[in-house]
DNA sequence: GGGAATTCCAACTACCGAGTTGGAGTTTGC
DNA sequence: GCAAACTCCAACTCGGTAGTTGGAATTCCC
């Protein structure tokens, strides 16, 4: 039978992105990585060297999948509060990346470099020149600081998915409603967002 | 010389403290935490149990601190602008306590109890009700659920000790500038919560 | 002062997990 | 068809770490 060289690839891919957003970096196991793709483990080294190499590939192709899924443009900035739900919408469905990311906050020292820097600030800046454009056509309220619009938008959109242990505690009558925190997201987005205050 | 067992343990719960919030529960290594302490090892096993236990009890520890020093009344969530600002003076200056709630909150599976659980709910529940009594009184905007600006503040608060890798990325003019950022806090959150909007 | 209880610690064990190796099977190019 | 190059894998090494142990030093209490 034929190698399938890119199946193995990605199958190790899938299993490491699964594993290393559930464990993190450190608790992550190669063993269960190589079990769960049905690889053997030295695959995982010869494709992808070691194990810090693997989670910064693996962050780098969930930050693509992410700026593919949710593109900001002058357009969707309008409403701003339903692009913070869609950014919702996405952590719902795909939980690793913002896990991810926390993992690689939480272990990254301060002034530390982190995968894909010069990517991710270009795509943060296009996404600041949309909501400024935004704000020039006075679609989207032109009194807060763009940057600072978007990091309220990521914050609010995400918080929930980082301290899910916050949920019960802050929320004890109902028990896991992602529509109603959904929805409260969104309007706690348009609130800052509205043109004319 | 006279044993001061007090003395030992707290030595051991403030170096548990930094190990634990700078690498993580995994991370963590018990004999750094004892170096540190400049105690034995097996004290720590005698006084806390083991690793994990070490860990809830550093995590409870550090979230009565945090309820100390920020609580929130009627008078203060009636700018509660300001009480964002001084949550985040609060992780600025002790930077521990977010790493960790974001430590517990990767590391427990969805549904699993926590750490000081039943405490934990009842001081948020506090603070709700303080929220719900400034806008019964018309000091705070009544058409937010007192729940959503608690997050709000607590989410737009904490993002960025979260995720410091993303100040880089996302201002990336200006290097480090926690002033600029506490005041931009203070903005949005005085925008979520006016009364006359 | 002496015996019981407690505190301390150096050295140890047992295990686990990242990374390696040597060789067997498979494909490709000619 | 054959050799070079590539793909696969069971079994291994080796360093590190959570947790333990046995005993020495110290304190307490009568």
């Amino acid at each position: 039978m034929a190698w399938d060289t890119q199946r193995t690839r990605r199958l190790i891919l899938d299993a490491a992105v699964a594993e290393f957003a559930a464990q993190g970096p450190e608790a992550a196991r190669m063993d269960r990585i190589a079990a769960e793709a049905g690889v053997n483990k030295e695959r995982i080294y010869s494709y992808f060297g070691n194990k810090r190499q693997l989670f910064a590939i693996v962050l780098t192709k969930e930050l693509e999948r992410l700026a593919e899924a949710v593109p900001l443009d002058e357009e969707t900035a309008s409403d701003l509060g339903e692009y913070a739900g869609r950014v919702f919408d996405y952590h719902r469905a795909h939980p690793h990346f913002i896990r991810l990311l926390h993992w690689e906050g939480l272990h990254t020292p301060a002034g530390e470099p982190v995968a894909a820097q010069a990517e991710r600030t270009a795509h943060y800046a296009d996404k600041i020149a949309a909501l400024a454009a935004a704000q020039r056509s006075r679609r989207l309220n032109p009194g807060i600081p763009p940057q600072d619009l978007l990091y309220a938008v990521i914050a609010l959109a995400g918080w929930w998915f980082a301290t899910p242990q916050m949920q019960r505690m802050l929320m004890p009558g109902l028990n896991d409603d992602p529509d109603g925190r959904r929805a409260a997201l969104v309007r706690l987005v348009r609130i800052l967002s509205r043109t004319d205050p």
